[in-house]
RNA sequence: GGGGGCGUAGCUCAGUUGGUUAGAGCGCUAGCCUGUCACGCUAGAGGUCGCGGGUUCGAGCCCCGUCGCUCCCGCCA
């Protein structure tokens, strides 16, 4: 017999009654009734029931087990008595009577219990993140993620990309994020970076002839960490296509996203076709460049209804300023006072002066907007508003004005706000759109100059030829400039960003001197891919997906920390191992470092 | 860098208007219990109320500072 195991605890049935079988695994539960004792013993694959009795030979060593040590028993397999089978467990129909038991790991108490599902708090959870991951829902999601991106793997390839692994010691990209650092022994003084995403690696890859390249890519950026955004190192689906179109892009992504999802979402809906939605249109319905479309909420552009009203306050924001708008955000059900005053007040936390607000009721069967806007307004225009947006009794609706740069942010959240307090999110789905046509380039009202407006490197939509005939002074068709470039988005949540690269140097001279970066700059800086790209460069253009979003969306988790196997806080700490240390002073001296420590203040 | 929340037993939490010796559940220790599966019952151990200072006759509670964790803003092409 094998020396731990001749089945697993999630092995044993009725069919394997009158065997003699050998189980490890960690004692998970343990009920002493005096004269009987049962352990259920659990490992990765489940837990089986183990019973041991004053007749047992190993009765005295079970007494002495604790929760979670791990232990080696022998014994029979039998069925369990009349009336005590456990429905919830696969193995619930038999137990083991055990012989024989060897304490093979016995453990101290526990800072915090493997067993149910209390919370608790998260520096303790990842100091002792080998105990977290014991517990059912962490061994779940981290299985689950490991057969997420096997899945991934294989409907990458199925479509004919191939895995390359590119450097992760690398040079510092001056784009984007902070880097990490990595100090050259060999090069006094010199460093390396650890790769902000492949970006560079995988263009060159498409120079290089390949034409489809993906990779299950670590990513490592410097920068503070946030709920959905992991402190230091995260992964993408990076992928990478030669000679295509932003539609044979989206034709190589969205069916592999749409089957991994489809495959992991147990059941919940996932949309049949992603729509796509230009960036434009996406910040006037929903207020933000990543909508959660199962919030059924769109917004309106009401300014005409209270241009020149007797809501004056309105009006004059109409009146004052050319690029003054009302927005309208419609609430269904939501036609009572108190709702409406909880989201003002709601909106007054926020550092609004309000929320303007009507809501609509049925008076003598007519339906009639009630509050202060609706009377300022007056009837006509108020029923005016409450067709356009097809509002009816018990419903509401609230307002935004102001220059919709300013105020666009603010009016996604209150969607948010409002479709949430509603209930008229269905969480049980997942919603996905295309984010297409973004600026290119947006006015720094600060610096009073024009900026790249998301990434440098896509290709803008114009035919080179209008492009590179474009002069300082076209600042209007500037800024009406589209970059190719788009987002997948699911359920409010940015997966990935992409793009159709510029390929052509003539071109990103351009663009850069455009946005006010001098020829030598950009070689300095960009001076190895430009080069490469005046060598024969192949339009090419991809995405990266990020993975573990993707399996935080499908886990049902609201933190990356659930679906990362050993993640770091958000202070960018390993806690369980002690990352960042000290380095010893040999190593410094090798690497000429010398460490000067912040001053006080 | 900025803002919000939290910090009481190993863990999860309660703790009234500032008032006697700071409580409960889980866990731990000991005992009882032969069919439980969140087993049950009895007893016990376990506390610098994050830390420092202040107000007060008296502080877990009020004030100031500080540290830690967390969420958000900045940042993340």
């Amino acid at each position: 017999m094998h020396a731990y195991r001749s089945h697993t605890c999630g092995a044993l049935r009725a069919a394997d009654i009158g065997a003699e079988v050998r189980l490890s695994g960690w004692c998970h539960r343990i009920r002493d009734h005096g004269g009987v004792l049962f352990i259920d013993l659990r490992d990765h694959y489940g837990i089986t029931q183990v019973v041991a009795d004053p007749d047992s030979a190993a009765f005295k060593t079970a007494e002495t087990l604790r929760a979670e040590w791990v232990v080696r028993v022998d014994g029979k397999v039998r069925r369990r008595p009349e009336g005590t089978d456990n429905p919830d467990l696969p193995t619930g129909a038999v137990e083991v009577y055990v012989r024989e038991i060897e304490v093979l790991g016995p453990a101290a108490e526990l800072p915090m219990p493997v067993f149910g599902d209390q919370e608790y708090p998260e520096d303790i959870r990842l100091k002792y993140r080998f105990l977290d991951l014991r517990r059912e829902r962490l061994h779940r999601n981290i299985i689950k993620r490991g057969q997420i991106i096997d899945s991934i793997r294989r409907r990458m390839k199925e479509q004919g990309f191939f895995e390359f692994q590119t450097p992760i010691l690398t040079a510092s990209s001056p784009e984007g994020a902070r880097d990490y650092l990595v100090p050259s022994r060999l090069h006094p003084g010199k460093f390396y970076a650890l790769p902000q995403a492949p970006q560079q690696f995988k263009q060159l890859i498409m120079v290089s002839g390949f034409d489809r390249y993906f990779q299950i890519a670590p990513c490592f950026r410097d920068e503070d960490a946030r709920a959905d955004r992991s402190p230091g190192e995260f992964y993408q689906l990076d992928l990478e296509m030669s000679f295509v179109t932003q539609d044979d892009v989206f034709a190589a992504v969205e069916p592999v996203i749409r089957g991994v999802f489809e495959e992991f979402a147990d059941g919940r809906p996932v949309t049949a076709k992603f729509p796509r939605i230009p960036y434009k249109e996406a910040i006037e319905k929903y207020g933000t460049d990543k909508p959660d479309l199962r919030n059924p909420i769109v917004m309106a552009d009401v300014s005409e209804i209270f241009r020149g009203s007797g809501f004056k306050i309105f009006a004059r924001i109409l009146e004052t300023s050319a690029k003054g708008a009302v927005w309208a955000i419609p609430a269904p059900r939501g036609g009572s006072r108190a709702f409406c005053d909880r989201m003002n007040s709601w909106a007054q936390g926020e550092g609004q002066p309000g929320l303007g607000y009507i809501f609509f009721a049925a008076d003598s069967g007519v339906i009639v907007g009630r509050g202060p806007v609706a009377n300022n307004l007056g009837a006509q225009r108020t029923e005016a508003l409450r067709a356009q947006l097809g509002l009816s009794d018990g419903d509401a609706v609230f307002f935004v004005a102001g220059e919709p740069q300013a105020f666009f942010k603010f009016a996604g959240a209150a969607r948010a706000k409002i479709g949430e307090e509603l209930g008229l999110i269905d969480k049980d789905r997942f919603e996905f759109c295309w984010i297409v046509d973004f600026p290119m380039y947006e006015w720094n009202e600060e610096e009073k100059k024009i900026d790249f407006s998301h990434n440098p490197f896509s290709m803008p939509n114009l035919p080179p030829s209008e492009f590179l005939a474009l002069d300082a002074g076209d600042r209007d068709k500037i800024l009406s400039i589209r970059a190719i470039q788009y987002d997948i988005v699911c359920n409010g949540v940015e997966l990935s960003s992409g793009a159709i690269r510029n390929h052509r140097p003539d071109v990103m001279k351009k663009a850069f001197a455009i946005a006010g970066y001098d020829e030598a700059v950009l070689e300095q800086k960009f001076g190895g891919m430009l080069h490469a790209l005046s060598l024969g460069a192949p339009p090419h253009g991809g995405i990266a997906p990020g993975i573990d979003r993707i399996v935080m969306l499908l886990c049902g988790e609201e933190n990356l920390r659930e679906v990362v196997l050993f993640p770091m806080n958000q202070r960018a700490e390993d806690l369980m191992m002690g990352a960042p240390a000290e380095a010893t002073a040999k190593q410094l001296r090798e690497l000429h470092i010398r460490v000067v420590p912040p001053g006080p203040g």
